[in-house]
DNA sequence: CTCTGTGAATATATTCACAGCA
DNA sequence: TGCTGTGAATATATTCACAGAG
């Protein structure tokens, strides 16, 4: 029943169908419909039925699917029925508005301590952690038992951070450097670049725009 | 030349070359070929080309891409040849960072103001700009000829704000909040929630250990 | 010869449409 | 009857493999 083949595309959307599950949960809704959950995660009923029944069968047909237990399923196989331990590398402004990011505590993810080069930055406070040393990366890891590594430093310092993480014994890494960094296989690694997701933005505003000119143009025939 | 049915997901990857490209011209490099770009940009080769030709013909055969060129003609797909006005809305810790990050002003998206609803910050600066009240954003976007929203409140307020910025005459909306928000047809919308990220990682961090604990209870035997 | 540009082949993903169960 | 679960059909995306330009 637990599947091992679940597509990527499904992966992606399984935190988005969780987080509508919890806001209709806080409004104390049973049941939902795949046609009504759909709706509010944006995507087509078909496709959240195809989706969820790569993980298993959770619904009832003629009725629909309980809120409560689809969400604690999702939640499960995302793996956030336990806590994961997070250093975020980079004191940065980004960095620190991760540490205060309530979405995150919400879902068990817990972020442990927060480093950084800079000498003018460690020692002081962000938050509830004190910015620590990057060179004491290892004990950190060690001592909060870190599973996941955010970077937020800048570009050039990215790859170097990646390969200390890795070597103190992090599993995972979500790069917010605008670079792509390597790391071996089986390492688990996703990133995420604010600037890109703006001009995808800009590539459909100009292509827009220039639809409009043409529209002009032809009226003038 | 100027082909109009770029696949979506090429149009994903642009930003991703660009950016490398930004890179490779910094350090002087004049000329490139698919494989290293693909490389440094973690796609491969085929992929790159592939992408690239929808756009059109920027290489030479035999020799390779000449930096600068390519580097201008993907610019101007993305519509970064000319300036983009946005305006955050949520002046948060998230919407504050924003304002700081390097990555949008080298690529002529300029933050031109930045509103919120609480009393307690309207008239603070951040940066450069002084929180403005959202009662005002019809005559911000007016004045400041705003192209762009970021929408970065919490879930609740999300689709109210969207309205408002549509209605104000704002084209496009790249939402951080968590939640999904409905636009008519036509506008350009794009989300990020950084939540959602993270676990698609611990989707495969469970993965793993799950694995490897299978493995453990295969040596038993 | 080298490296691009691209049809053709393959692999993924989405949507349709209906069988099957409450 | 109503809604899920899912094969089959369709649409997208990626990769292969080679023709073609320098």
């Amino acid at each position: 029943m637990e599947r091992t083949n679940v597509p990527n595309a499904t992966i992606n959307r399984i935190p988005l169908y969780l987080r509508s599950l919890q806001e209709i949960k806080d409004r104390n809704r049973q049941i939902i419909s795949s046609h009504e959950l759909a709706e509010l995660v944006g995507v087509q009923p078909a496709q959240l039925r195809k989706d969820l029944s790569y993980l298993g069968e959770f619904g009832t047909r003629g009725v629909g699917y309980e809120v409560e237990h689809l969400e604690f399923q999702l939640a499960r196989r995302l793996g956030l029925t336990r806590e994961w331990s997070i250093a975020v590398i980079g004191a940065g402004r980004i960095g620190s508005a991760l540490l205060y990011y309530k979405g995150f505590k919400e879902r068990n993810l817990a972020i442990r301590a927060i480093l950084d080069i800079d000498e003018k930055k460690i020692g002081k406070k962000v938050g509830s952690l004190i910015i620590q040393d990057m060179r004491d990366l290892e004990r950190v890891v060690r001592e909060e038992n870190i599973d996941v590594g955010i970077i937020t430093t800048p570009a050039a310092s990215a790859q170097g951070v990646a390969d200390q993480l890795l070597k103190a014994g992090v599993k995972a890494i979500l790069n917010f450097a605008p670079v792509f960094i390597n790391v071996p296989e089986g390492v688990v690694l996703r990133h995420v670049d604010l600037a890109v997701e703006l001009q995808i933005l800009t590539f459909f505003l100009r292509r827009h725009s220039l639809m409009e000119e043409k529209m002009d143009e032809e009226e003038v025939y």
